[in-house]
Parts: C-alpha cells; sequence; structure tokens
DNA sequence: TGGCTATTTGGCTAACCTGCCAAATATGAA
DNA sequence: TTCATATTTGGCAGGTTAGCCAAATAGCCA
C-alpha cells in the first residue's frame, strides 16, 4: 500500500514546520546560539545583532510562539532563554551538510 | 568584550539559515522524512504529496542546492535520496519542542 | 524521426516575511 | 504624578516564497 500525505501527518508536519521556520532566519539562529550561553535580556541581544529593538523583540516572539525560547520579565527588563538544549544539535547536523557540500564542490573543482 | 555578529559570523549564521530555510516546509518536510526510508522518484513523491509534480520538482531543487538530498538519473526517472542523515535528527528535537509546549498548554489549562 | 513519459523551467499571482519607524505599554525612580 | 528606560505592537514598503499552468528538455522505444 502507498504511503499518502493524509490529514493527521499534514498535520503533525505542519507543526514540525512551524517550529523549523522560526529557526530558518540567521539573526534568530544567532539568538539561540547565544542563549545557550545563558539568558540575555532584550537589549543586551539587539547590542550585539546590531538592529533596532523592534526587530529584535520580534525574532524573540517568533522563537518564543514556537516554544523554543521562554521569557522571564525582571524588572524593566524581560530576559529570553532557550528552553531546549537539543535545539543545539541542529548546528551539528547543518554544519555536516555544509561541509559535506564543500567537499563534494572541492571534488567537482579538482575533478 | 561584548560578543557581536561581525561579518564571518554573519556569513556561517547566512549558510545555516539558507539549510534551515530548505527544511522549513511541511511537504519538504515530509520529503525528508520518506527518503530517510530509502530513494524515491519524482514521480512516486508527487503521488505521496499530491501537489502538481513542478511544485515538488521545485521542492526537491531547494533540498538539493543546499545539500540536503542528491539525485541521481536513471532512464527517464530521477531518483532522489538523502545526502544527510542526521537531518532526522532534527524531527526528535523539534518533537521535544512540540511535547514540551503541549505539557505547558496542559499545565495553563489545569491551573 | 516521432511519440511517449518523466522532469525541469519560466511566468504569473497571491500570500507571507523582514525591518524600520512611530506609538503604545510597563516598570521603577524622583 | 511625571520622567526615563525597556519592551512590545501596529503599520507600511520592499522583497521573497508557493503553487499552478504552460512550455521546454531529456531519455526511451518503435
Amino acid at each position: 500500500m502507498k504511503r499518502r500525505l493524509d490529514k493527521a501527518t499534514r498535520a503533525r508536519l505542519d507543526a514540525q514546520a512551524r517550529v523549523m521556520k522560526a529557526l530558518a532566519h540567521p539573526t534568530r539562529l544567532f539568538i539561540v546560539e547565544e542563549l545557550s550561553r545563558g539568558e540575555r535580556c532584550v537589549c543586551e541581544l539587539t547590542e550585539m545583532v546590531g538592529a533596532d529593538i523592534s526587530t529584535v523583540s520580534k525574532h524573540l516572539a517568533q522563537l518564543r510562539v514556537v516554544g523554543l525560547v521562554q521569557d522571564e520579565k525582571r524588572g524593566t527588563q524581560v530576559y529570553y532563554s532557550l528552553r531546549c538544549a537539543c535545539a543545539l544539535g541542529f548546528f551539528n547536523c547543518i554544519d555536516e551538510v555544509l561541509q559535506s557540500v564543500a567537499r563534494q564542490h572541492a571534488e567537482v573543482i579538482n575533478a
């Protein structure tokens, strides 16, 4: 019997894709990487990223709604932290892919 | 000293984000998952996905350019296969995130 | 060659994303 | 309360993406 993309599978994939999409932006990857070292407030991240604070705030909101990070308000500042350390595993795999591509590229050039 | 998003870091993050972006679509996640069971030709995937073949072909092209899959032409058919099995690790982490969110959701509702 | 099937590419529109500014909101201090 | 700082939200313009159809390309076989 043929596998097919049924409604339930589709719903699961939609949810998974939403999480992937939240990670699919250089600034948000930077934020995740930085948060893996410890919590940071919005203004710290804003300074590091070098974009408008409203832009950074929106990136953080995207990571938050999918559950990758959590926020905690202390005084006038909001501190964000990673909720799932496993997100860092992504970097390893992605780097593996990129290195594999680089190797292949080199082969083609040397061929 | 403050960490900052410098030019080199930015370039690395851009490359990583390109790979993540290729994965950030339900249809493409489905394809990756299906290819983890073995190679498939475009027409097989098209039937499973249930979209236009040109749409599926474009999704496959996106996965190919970032190095996640490779293609091999045999006769009139093109067979695609996974290039990095580690991509499957993504699913585990994403599911962990989603389950964590679901748990939190339940807590809030029961509170 | 011509016809058939499999796949890719071009082109189009609708929908979505990003980043900035401005305005709103929240907290703490004077 | 008023001011100042930190953050979020609304809104807009420019750029990107998705999916369909039609057309082009490639391989196989008669």
